[in-house]
DNA sequence: CAGTAGTCTTAGAAAGCAATAAGGCAACGC
DNA sequence: GCGTTGCCTTATTGCTTTCTAAGACTACTG
């Protein structure tokens, strides 16, 4: 069997979901706090594994399971040098999607602090 | 209490916490398939209800749900006409954001399409 | 070689999320 | 008014994720 699609149709419905099935899963990964602490820190460059932990004021154990999960989806890569390891960033346009969240974020918030002001002005 | 921060490191240290938190869950919001299909569904303008339900093969429930939660987060906006709810996706940067997404795992499948090709024809 | 520091793994308990099913509410047509 | 259509909500049950704790492995150090 080919991998490539032609006239199957629920075959291509199948891929279809499973594209849909990573972008999910991708962004699931982004969305625990501290992993995307871990992404931000990185951004100046790479950390090891104790250093990220002394930051996230988190133990030995935790660090390395959220590193694992980043590790593991190909976001991360580690280097070890001597009993350190040293992680960075795979794909800088990570950073790119950080910064483009923030921003829908920060102009969500500013809505709703002006909704917030007409509230509290008016009643 | 102020809500500016000057002064109280470990109020600070929340805030930042919370910041962390918000943008957890606004990658967990999109880290489910139906949810980033209904996103892209709504890249070509509003959609109805009935009519995404019938897009995604889902009943109304679940449909409900999921736009309930891009609702609840602020990333859908519902406009009511007659009996049918128009949906609409409320910052385009949303789209740009999808996608980074795809620019990053498409660059990543090609990478490990490289590898395992590798493997194929060295061994 | 014994001790130590740094990282990773595993297992089990707790918490969070999603699918289903059942029912409710609002607007329209007859 | 009564039934229908379209959408939303709630509750339950099962699944997945996360936290905590304990231990294991590896590479240095004396």
């Amino acid at each position: 069997m080919s991998s490539r699609s032609h006239g199957n149709a629920s075959a291509e419905a199948v891929q279809r979901g499973a594209v849909y099935q990573m972008k999910a899963e991708f962004f699931r990964v982004l969305g625990h706090p501290v992993r995307v602490r871990i992404l931000e820190l990185l951004r100046d460059g790479e950390r090891t594994v104790g250093d990220l932990q002394h930051e996230l004021q988190m133990d030995s154990s935790g660090t390395s399971q959220h590193l694992g999960v980043l590790r593991k989806h190909g976001i991360l890569e580690g280097r070890r040098e001597g009993t350190s390891v040293y992680y960075t960033v795979r794909d800088p346009r990570i950073f790119q999607l950080l910064e483009v969240a923030r921003q829908i974020l920060t102009s969500s918030l500013i809505e709703s602090q002006a909704v917030l002001g007409e509230l509290t002005t008016r009643n």
